[in-house]
RNA sequence: GUCCCCAUCGUCCAGAGGCCCAGGACGUGGCCCUUUCAAGGCCAAAACGCGGGUUCGAAUCCCGCUGGGGACGCCA
């Protein structure tokens, strides 16, 4: 039975990166019908926190990496936050105390850094000395009754191979001669991380530890603790990182780079799912497929189609121009009634909805197929269909891509032909289209020289959507009840006696 | 500095010795569609880091170089 882990620490946001580990752990594990363990790896108490906690968790569940055993709905293993395991931890330091495969260390960290930078300026690495290795029981008891606070280090094997096969990189070997003894408990008495995963893998029955690059060269420490304490080591995978498009790490000078941040652009959890599963990995095409028809796939496809072996071995840049595009087709492809839920909330901050009723989300809904696929975010719709909300008729003479228009052949007179060609509401395509007629009846323009006009006369824009939804939606929102919960809209009609005023 | 990992179009991937004068996607350029702006459709340009091997044959295997990344904490 496969079992892997996440395991964040609540010091943040939900980075991309870590998302992406969260995710191929996930992909994992419902591939395999395994189960997906989320642990809080909370040690670190001056820099965890619950609301980074509470943050994670939400972000997890909004990408819809829901997971089988965690701090908030239990499980066999618990409890999942190691800040409430405490206990074990220290009673697996002490049995490795008895062992004498750790030791007390009363080494002071400024001493340490001290040691440290002089080994860096040799040219050597800088590794725990193991000054205090040889401290026996004795003396070690004798100074902590003193009142000295030391923290107890892992003993590791001197000069041997310690070497493991990495899922996705092969054969990895290091040898201890450059590993220090690591710190498993600190003086105040909480776990260090090398010592806490293993444990907590171990008791939790981990079966694949599925982790970023950076933590392989803590994988021989945490082998060799395993086989102190007697556990089978788990399978391990280490994924190579997410840079910025300057090969440094992903940071915030990159732009947004936390999952909240994404979602508060409208970019959908979907989008960024497929997005993420596609740095580093592939889904491969089979049966007929084409490449191009693996690019966008739902996520359980993609844990159906997943394996670790084929995960690539390179660090991966993260492009937002190719997340843009995704959510485009995500957007185009969502149901409408989500999509307006999901959308309301960005009418609201522009104030073109004041009151997210039936009747908004109603209206909104019937707004977006003006939008949806047109922009990258839903963040950008609002902005697509504003000529809706706004209108004002003196302002928009002034732009310069409308006086433009104004100044094609006839132009004005098309202009000045509209109020009287609108008999009521339009409320549909047809009657727009009858309006129209009726204008080009009386001036006999036609084509662009008859829609351009009534384009900048009706919306106060030289672009946007086809007038065949623009004027119908400006007519049914000018119809809206006062109270539906929409800012107040002007006509058409109203529209068109107000430009033709100015514009004359 | 030492150790570990990595190396195909600008970017993300395909390629697991001949199917490759290298395929797909994003982006870019052009054309088309069009009642405008987007979107969409079509087409195009664009890469095997370098040097040695191995082999009848290498993007694919080996070695070196170079370049990039990571680690070396009482952070995780």
């Amino acid at each position: 039975m496969m079992r892997v882990r996440f395991a964040p620490s609540p010091t943040g946001q939900l980075h991309v990166g870590n998302a992406r580990t969260a995710l191929f752990n996930w992909l994992l594990a419902r591939g395999h019908d395994g189960t997906y363990v989320l642990r809080i790896e909370d040690t670190d108490a001056a820099r965890s926190t619950r609301a980074s906690e509470d943050g994670i968790l939400r972000d997890l569940r909004w990408l819809g990496l829901e997971w089988d055993e965690g701090p908030d709905v239990g499980g066999p293993c618990g409890p999942y936050r190691q800040s409430e395991r405490l206990h074990l931890y220290s009673s697996y330091a002490n049995e490795l105390l008895g062992a004498g495969q750790a030791y007390y260390c009363f080494c002071s960290p400024q001493k340490l850094e001290a040691e440290r930078a002089a080994m860096l300026a040799a040219g050597r690495p800088p590794r725990y000395a193991g000054t205090c290795r040889a401290i026996d029981r004795a003396e070690a008891a004798d100074r902590i009754e003193q009142g000295e606070k030391p923290v107890i280090r892992f003993r590791v094997p001197e000069r041997i191979d310690v070497t493991f096969q990495d899922l996705v990189r092969g054969e990895v070997t290091f040898n201890t001669e450059v590993i220090g003894d690591p710190v498993l408990v600190r003086s105040d008495g909480r776990p260090a991380y090398n010592f806490a995963v293993v444990v907590d893998d171990a008791l939790m029955e981990i079966t694949h530890v599925i982790r970023g690059e950076d933590h392989i060269s803590n994988t021989p420490r945490q082998i060799l603790l395993y086989r102190a304490l007697g556990f089978a080591p788990p399978r391990f995978a280490h994924l190579s990182l997410v840079m910025g498009p300057d090969h440094t790490p992903l940071s915030k000078r990159h732009g947004a780079t936390s999952v909240s941040e994404f979602r508060a652009h409208g970019i959908l959890p979907e989008a960024l799912t497929n997005y993420l599963a596609l740095i580093g990995w592939s889904p491969r095409a089979a049966g007929g497929e084409t490449p191009e028809d693996v690019e966008l796939l739902p996520i359980d496809e993609l844990a159906r189609r997943f394996a670790l072996e084929h995960v690539g071995h390179s660090a991966g840049v993260f492009d937002p121009e190719k997340l843009a595009w995704m959510n485009r087709q995500y957007m185009r492809r969502a149901a409408p009634a989500r999509l307006a839920a999901e959308t309301a909330r960005f009418f609201v901050a522009r104030g073109f909805v004041r009151r997210s009723s039936e009747a908004a989300l109603a209206y909104v809904e019937s707004l977006l197929p003006m939008a949806a696929g047109s922009v990258d975010r839903l963040e950008e719709i609002p902005e697509r269909v504003a000529f809706v909300f706004q209108f004002d008729a003196r302002a928009s003479v002034e732009k310069p891509a409308v006086a433009d228009v104004l100044n094609e052949p006839g132009a004005r007179e098309v202009v000045a032909a509209l109020p009287g060609a609108i008999a009521g509401p339009m409320l549909d395509r047809d009657a727009f289209r009858a309006a129209a007629a009726r204008v080009r009846e009386r001036t006999g323009r036609k084509g662009r020289a008859l829609f351009h006009p009534i384009r900048v006369a009706l919306t106060g824009e030289a672009g946007g959507p086809e007038l065949d939804l623009a004027v119908p939606a400006i007519d049914r929102g000018a119809a809206l009840a006062p109270d539906a919960g929409v800012a107040p809209i002007a006509s058409a009609a109203e529209r068109a006696r107000a430009f033709a005023a100015v514009a004359g």
